[in-house]
RNA sequence: GGGCGAUUAACUCAGUUGGUUCAGAGUGCCUCCUUUACACGGAGGAAGUCGGGGGUUCGAGUCCCUCAUUGCCCA
């Protein structure tokens, strides 16, 4: 059989994925084992797999398939969820490049769009998952969007409201000018931005002062209601009761006073203008203040403005400054830092708007969300995202839920005579309510809010709403999966979803929504810079899977990812990925290339195996152990090395048989014994390249992918030391090979004085690795060796007459100098009384021992150079 | 401005309650090697005042204070 040199991904990928699905090992129904959930974060219909999603999602399968292989009916829920904003945004653009006008459409129309949208591009994501080798249960797929799942959506939001926990209410919300619609508080990006600080004068009524306030908006005075000054700033305390004009409009506003104003900021007056700036709001409604809302919906000047009207804020802005300059309004201009928000979605300048909207009521209801992380119910890997969570659930503020929008939940509020409205799951419901307060209304009297509702208020029901455990609170899917077991995201979306799915969680399952939440890091590009569209900083994930192999660029992702740091991705972490693909793959051939024969077991082999099972078994421990902590690089790191240094460079070394020579049946089966251990290990990490040399060990009918998670057995810790030291001694031998050009070909011979009590023999393995004739023990330092130490031992390999007596010299006195220093800081140590007496015994004990080595390696190592000299 | 983190080798990170030769790993770098699994490889090697300063202690990468730099969240 003729195996390639390098391991061809792309011919093995497609086929095992196919044959996964065929037998149906990622779909789960409850049975008797025990569930292992996972709920994906819903990717929005409008993207792209990026390098964020394969982060994250190769996360969520190491753990999926680790929980399968340990017997548990493991479940990973695939969806997308809707993306209000960011999909609305998409068609209405696809829209205006076929020439149509979403105001042309009414909103059916809209939503026929909008659904074809989905059809066509809301899966791409999902099928580019597979491609990364996801293990989801297909057949589970959700959307947002599904009529089961806004059904629990309209469900929810029904319950709240007769609980009391949703209001109506004008707020000032932030407006996103282009996406026309309210946005939350974190869908709000503040950035520092370079702008001008207007220094304006008003005209005070009847008099010739002027009093001058600093503004970064000049097109705002239009909606000015009052100027605000501090009582206690002395330059302005002769204007109690006076009156301010408006600029331009001539509108006579008054002056007020209130501590709020900083007296050092720019001239110490402020401009009160209620309806554009949250501050001025409150200020307003504390005195009583009119309020003129100056902009329409699109962020043009409304009515309202007087001048200006349907031009642009930011072109109202330029041209205002001009006119207030040529006016003599303007008295100066400057430089200034500050903060403006930006919308998230559509990255427009954020407009503070008075507008009505509904709220849910979140200081009560998120109580338990908060108490149940703070005291480990929940556990946050890594435990530092506590901090984070609790500032944010202490400060918690009120969520704004409606969103100017047809993509979305439509929001079941009726309204009829005017502003009276019902809530209500169905329009029929609605209207019995309506009737029990007004007998006469009617079917066509009740009016539907023509809003709807954030996606994270879908989202947030999430691990329970795929299980439908909102319309059907006892049925067995819900009752088996949930609570689920841990979730996997990024910390940008800790409070957007997070929070929000955990208070929703105690709300309607009086019960925690997943026990540990993996926050996964931000992956940025080498300079550090967010990946992202825009900047086009971001490789695609489909073409590094081409060139590495899925298994390579899941490697790569995992080794520089622990949890909750940021990754500066390279792509030089897939090539060591495929780099390790490859050296799993040579490994193999070269197992697969041996002849097996019925002959006699080499010792050395013998030896091989007995430490390879034990150093197999406690690495097991470690890799548990740090899954368990959810250091999963840690866990990969693990596995790697013990692939790599301990079973490719030491293992398959020592059982190796002579060129041309067969192997022994014995080790031959042992060693596949090994390597299935080691597939296994690697197969959450590595699942194409395990299943493939899985299958091309023998033909076989079962899968690793649903094989046992091996176990560690008891550990032989003496063994595993010793071999150390042998692994040592055999460096040992190398380097004087090298530094004397002698080719591993020529077989030496090693002659020992065994100072040091081991408990097992491992010279087979020695002879082996350094192709010796022998290891002779020996009492007396043998005349014109090379030599070396190793722990309390002394080797040498007799080579009288190519001796370079100096160098050696050289070598030993740098090492008896070195000891010398040693020994110094531990009798030190010793000396000192206080350390002796109050450290504890072992800790002292301990010093002692390494005082007494050092000590009688000093006296060898002098006898050494004395011999030589 | 408020809060929370971080700072250990060129890079990315480990380092458990202070105590074994504790200063580590992977990558990268340097040297040598196309040897009969793999050059997507092998054998070696160099590399850090553990951000600066102070303190507690017999003993500090680890605890405390302070300064500097930097990241995130919030206003």
């Amino acid at each position: 059989m003729s195996i390639p040199k390098t391991y061809n991904p792309l011919i093995t990928e497609d086929k095992w994925y196919a044959h996964w699905m065929e037998k149906g090992y990622f779909h789960s129904t409850p049975d008797e084992r025990e569930a292992y959930t996972i709920v994906i974060p819903p990717p929005n219909i409008t993207g792209v797999l990026h390098m964020g999603h394969m982060l994250n999602n190769t996360l969520q399968d190491v753990m999926v398939r680790r929980a399968r292989m340990m017997g548990y009916n493991a479940c990973w829920v695939p969806g997308t969820d809707h993306a209000s904003i960011a999909t609305e945004a998409k068609i209405i653009q696809k829209l205006k490049n076929e020439g149509i006008e979403k105001n042309d459409l009414t909103r059916e129309e809209f939503l026929v769009h909008a659904w074809q949208w989905k059809e066509e591009h809301g899966g791409i994501i999902l099928e580019q998952l597979k491609k990364l080798g996801a293990s989801c249960d297909w057949g589970r797929t959700k959307f947002t969007m599904n009529d089961d799942l806004s059904e629990s959506v309209i469900k929810v939001f029904v319950d709240l409201h007769k609980k009391g926990l949703i209001y109506r209410g004008v707020r000032m919300v932030n407006w996103d000018p282009s996406a026309q619609t309210a946005l939350s508080d974190e869908e709000v990006i503040h950035k520092e931005v370079t702008s001008k600080l207007y220094h304006i004068a008003y005209n005070i009524e009847g008099s010739d002062e002027k009093l001058t306030i600093a503004t970064t908006r000049p097109e705002t005075i239009l909606g000015d209601t009052a100027i605000c000054v501090n009582p206690n700033d002395e330059r302005y305390t002769h204007l109690k009761g006076k009156k301010a004009i408006v600029p331009l409009v001539d509108r006579i506003i008054p002056i007020i006073f209130d501590e709020y104003v900083d007296m050092e900021f720019g001239t110490g007056a402020l401009k009160i203008t209620p309806a554009h700036d949250i501050n001025d709001y409150q200020i307003g409604d504390k005195h009583g203040l009119e309020i003129i809302d100056i902009l329409n919906d699109d962020g043009t000047l409304s009515e309202a403005a007087c001048l200006y009207i349907g031009k642009d804020r930011f072109v109202v802005r330029e041209e205002i400054a001009v006119e207030l300059k040529s006016k003599d309004y303007l008295v100066k201009t400057e430089e200034y830092q500050n903060k403006v928000g930006l919308s998230e979605r559509t990255d427009a300048v954020i407009e503070p708007k008075l507008s009505m909207q509904w709220f849910c009521k979140m200081e009560e209801f998120s109580k338990p969300a908060l108490e149940h992380v703070m005291n480990d119910d929940i556990q946050f890997h890594p435990s530092k995202f506590k901090n984070t969570y609790r500032y944010w659930m202490e400060n918690i503020k009120d969520w704004c839920v409606s969103r100017q929008l047809w993509w979305g939940q439509q929001i079941p509020a009726y309204f009829y005579d005017g502003n009276k409205y019902v809530v209500a799951e169905s329009k029929e419901e609605a209207l019995a309510l309506a009737q029990a307060e007004k007998p006469s209304v009617n079917m066509v009297d009740l009016r539907q809010d023509e809003d709807v509702l954030d996606t994270w208020f879908s989202s947030w029901l999430w691990p329970i709403s795929v299980f439908d455990g909102i319309r059907n609170p006892e049925n067995k899917e819900i009752n088996y999966y949930y609570p689920t077991n841990d979730l996997i995201t990024g910390p940008d979306i800790l409070f957007f979803w997070v929070a929000r799915m955990i208070i929703s969680g105690y709300e309607y399952r009086k019960e925690l929504p997943f026990k540990n939440v993996y926050l996964t890091g931000l992956v940025r590009d080498k300079q550090g810079r967010k990946m992202s569209k825009s900047l086009g900083n971001s490789p695609d994930p489909i073409t590094l899977i081409e060139k590495y192999g899925a298994d390579g660029v899941r490697i790569g992702m995992l080794l520089c990812a622990p949890a909750g740091n940021d990754l500066p991705f390279d792509e030089g972490l897939c090539e060591q990925g495929r780099n390790f693909s490859n050296k799993i793959w040579n490994a193999f051939r070269l197992i697969k290339g041996w002849k097996v024969a019925n002959i006699k077991q080499p010792e050395s082999a013998k030896q091989a195996i007995n430490w390879f099972e034990n150093k197999i078994s406690r690495t097991i421990t470690e890799i548990d152990k740090s899954y368990s902590k959810y250091r999963i690089s840690e866990a990969l790191m693990v596995t790697y090395k013990l692939v790599w240094d301990d079973f490719c460079s030491w293992y398959l070394e020592m059982i190796k048989p002579n060129y041309g020579s067969p192997i022994d049946l014995t080790t031959y089966n042992k060693t596949i014994e090994q390597l299935e251990k080691l597939l296994k290990l690697l197969h959450p990490f590595m699942p194409f390249l395990s299943e493939e040399i899985w299958h091309l060990i023998k033909e076989r009918e079962d899968d690793i992918i649903v094989s046992d998670w091996p176990k560690a057995e008891a550990v032989d810790e003496s063994l595993l030391a010793d071999f150390e030291n042998s692994t040592e001694v055999v460096a040992g031998i190398r380097t004087i090979r090298k530094e004397q050009n002698i080719a591993h070909k020529e077989v030496l011979e090693l002659l020992v004085i065994d100072n040091q009590q081991k408990r097992n023999n491992l010279n087979a393995i020695i002879i082996k690795l350094g192709n010796l004739s022998d290891i002779n023990t020996v009492v007396e330092k043998p005349n014109g060796a090379f030599s070396f130490m190793v722990k309390a031992n002394e080797y040498f390999i007799p080579l009288g007459n190519n001796i370079d007596v100096e160098a050696e010299i050289e070598k030993l006195q740098k090492e008896l100098d070195y000891t010398k220093g040693f020994l110094k800081s531990v009798s030190g140590k010793l000396s000192n009384e206080r350390f002796v007496n109050n450290a504890p015994k072992e800790v002292v004990a301990n010093e002692k021992n390494k005082m007494a080595d050092a000590k009688a390696k000093i006296e060898i190592l002098k006898g050494k150079i004395i011999t030589l000299s």
